[in-house]
RNA sequence: GCCCCCGUAGCUCAGCUGGAUAGAGCACCGGACUUCUAAUCCGACGGUCGCAGGUUCGAAUCCUGCCGGGGGUGCCA
């Protein structure tokens, strides 16, 4: 057993080093207690006058050998070396019923802060990186981006971010939504109109948006008005008129389902539209993730239609190994637990998007390596995911190279909704286009830099328009916690006050700000890189507590799939570098090695905020 | 019917896996600008953590039961 000491390896983590000293203490007090087990429940503390940290390791220890905690506490502070990293403790330092308070020395907060302004950040990726997958975005041909496609996107790629600034292989899988009926239903519709005369390279988007919702209805049988009709005795001419929309619906349908078995069948005719349509929705689809800053490209395009070989294996091997059953004329999986079968072929020998999620987890987990794999997918499908999950697992498609089950993750998301607290729609009650969606953040962002910054103008204005828009959406869709639905409003997330993307960018551009004024003033900004910290004013040190937690705030980000935590910690720190900025000059500062320190503590700020925005995906801006 | 999620200040939300007097932002009120960018800072106001039990030194957090809101419930995705 070693115990790092802060003069030899440098404090990288107070809170470690604290870890270590508690548990040599408590050992020596309880020589009975296995180290291992001991858990010694160092935290930073709330507020200031509870001093830096606090350890609350007295009272369950106390209870587990009898004893009062407070005396207990008093042993352990007897038997404590805190040499080189805290204040002495004393009675004094056990407060109510037996926390341990601690204050760190000054000394030692420099020594972290100096460990921590390194390329890294104080963050080591693992020596055996493990591999995540990521779904996310998961468009559907024919349709444009839409406010529900937003969270899945813009959270999943953080997740992904997140992952990879971990040091984790990630890969990222876009489930598009490209085969079956209802894709047949547009080619079949795009084919018609083509022969009627239609250009396929002109068409865009935009127009299979609207042909995909008149397939949609055109193959729609009004079968229950029917049968409504006919148990109050509806109108004979009303029935007629019926009668024939559904005559009409059913030739479309069948149309429609010729056209997904020629396209099964590698159709060529089938094919080449297909691939139209494909094309133009990617390509419009992708050009609106890149507008978001999130990493969704072609390379990460998985859609159903790749699975399209493997549904048939998947389902005969579920078949042989006696893991799914026939029932109903369906063949299902039955999972202890869940009382919903998992269906994953229908009566008519049709396959659904449970068998396609199976063979995903299979290519995912089997295929790609993924030791955990995660679905950035709309909570309402969490029914889904426990049945797929459960199946796979039964199936054993979750088991990696290694022996061990990789993990599942549904990290699901609410909904997005209207400030009248129902889902976010248009006008018209349809799905909201993403692309408008970010363009009018954008115009309200640009009439408000106009106002505000009245000196920035033409094109650099409109760019930083556009990133502000952008990390006011983002951030605002990050910051809540994913599962909870939350009401969207452009008059909020872009009233650039209080807990907000501007603010974070704002926060940014003061400190970017500063460098440019040290330049200007002559200040030689290379020499403070190695400018020991004199952090002598509250603002200063609480700015110095708050850096220090970034690289345990990524890890618990990441690894529980909330970026949240890292939206509120960057919030945090942009709030204490503002409390910082306003309460201690920096250049306006006559002592050299104070203004040195300052400049050197706005540095690393500044890095470890722009880190944590651009592990967020959330980008930033020189001026607003 | 059954299953899942949510319920915290007037509004929008946090609460680090059980810790001290539950925190921010907005709104409202009072202060700080010939600015290191006031898109900021400092202060004041504001809560029976849906309700009722239980677990224990200690509960917004864990368990049970209600109430309210949302979602889902074998052959759509």
């Amino acid at each position: 057993m070693t115990t790092q000491t802060p003069e030899s390896a440098g404090i990288v983590d107070p809170s470690a080093v604290l870890d270590e000293r508690f548990k040599d203490a408590i050992s020596s007090v309880l020589p009975d207690l296995p180290r291992e087990q001991i858990q010694t429940h160092i935290t930073p503390s709330r507020q200031p006058k509870f001093g830096d940290f606090q350890s609350n390791c007295a009272m369950p220890l106390a209870k587990r050998f009898g004893m009062q905690p407070r005396e207990l506490a008093a042993k352990v502070i007897e038997a404590i070396d805190v040499t080189g990293i805290a204040e002495p403790m004393n009675e004094s330092s056990i407060a109510g019923p037996g926390f341990i308070n601690i204050t760190l020395l000054p000394s030692a907060i420099s020594d972290a802060l100096g460990s921590l302004d390194t390329p890294q950040l104080g963050i080591t990726p693992p020596d055996s990186p493990p591999t995540v997958v990521v779904d996310l975005c998961g468009v559907n041909l024919a349709k444009q981006m839409h406010v529900g496609h937003l969270r899945s996107t813009v959270i999943g790629d953080a997740i992904a971010r997140l992952y990879e600034r971990m040091g984790y292989k990630v890969i990222r899988q876009s489930h598009v939504g490209d085969w079956g009926l209802p894709i047949a239903m547009v080619v079949q519709k795009l084919i018609e109109r083509e022969d009627a005369g239609l250009d396929l390279q002109t068409v865009t988007l935009a127009q299979l948006n609207t042909m995909y919702k008149q397939a949609q209805s055109e193959c729609k049988a009004e079968t229950k008005a029917v049968q409504l009709l006919e148990k109050v005795g509806g109108h004979p001419k009303a029935m007629a008129e019926l009668e024939l929309r559904i005559e009409n619906a059913n030739e479309h349908m069948e149309r429609a389902k010729s056209r997904l078995v020629a396209l099964q069948s590698g159709d060529s005719e089938s094919v080449r539209v297909w691939q139209r349509i494909y094309d133009i929705t990617m390509s419009a689809c992708l050009h609106t993730c890149a507008r978001l800053h999130a990493n969704v490209t072609d390379e990460h395009s998985a859609g159903e239609s790749t699975y399209r070989d493997e549904l048939g294996s998947v389902v005969q091997d579920l078949i042989d190994r006696k893991i799914a059953e026939e029932d109903d004329g369906a063949l299902v999986v039955k999972c202890d637990g869940i009382k919903e079968p998992t269906i994953i072929r229908k009566r008519d020998g049709g396959y659904l998007y449970a068998t396609t999620d199976m063979a995903a987890i299979k290519r995912r987990v089997g295929t790609l390596g993924g030791d955990i794999v995660v679905y950035c997918v709309d909570s309402r499908q969490s029914l889904h995911f426990k049945q797929v999950f459960a199946a796979a697992h039964k199936a054993g498609y979750d088991k990696a190279s290694d022996g061990h089950d990789a993990s599942l993750v549904h990290a699901m998301f609410g909904t997005i909704l209207g400030e009248d607290g129902k889902p976010l729609k248009s006008r018209s009650g349809e799905n909201l286009n993403l692309s408008d969606l970010l363009d009018e953040a954008v115009s309200r962002a640009e009439a408000t830099l106009s106002e505000r910054s009245p000196d920035i103008t033409g094109d650099e204005r409109h760019q930083i328009a556009e990133a502000v828009a952008m990390a006011a959406v983002k951030y605002t869709d990050l910051a809540i916690e994913r599962v909870k639905d939350y009401i969207f409003s452009f008059d909020r997330m872009l009233a650039f006050e209080g807990d907000t993307g501007p603010y974070l960018l704002y926060a940014l551009v003061r400190i970017r700000s500063i460098f440019r004024k040290a330049q200007e003033a002559g200040i030689d900004t290379g020499a403070i890189e190695s400018a020991p910290f004199d952090l002598r004013e509250p603002s200063e040190k609480a700015l110095a507590l708050k850096l220090l937690r970034y690289p345990s705030v990524v890890e618990g980000a990441s690894l529980n799939h909330e970026p949240n935590r890292m939206c509120a910690y960057a919030y945090e720190l942009a709030s204490g570098f503002s409390s910082f900025f306003d309460q201690c000059p920096v250049l306006k500062n006559d002592d050299d090695s104070l203004r040195a320190s300052r400049l050197r503590l706005c540095a690393l700020t500044g890095r470890v905020l722009e880190d944590a925005l651009q592990t967020l995906g959330i980008p930033t801006v020189d001026r607003m």
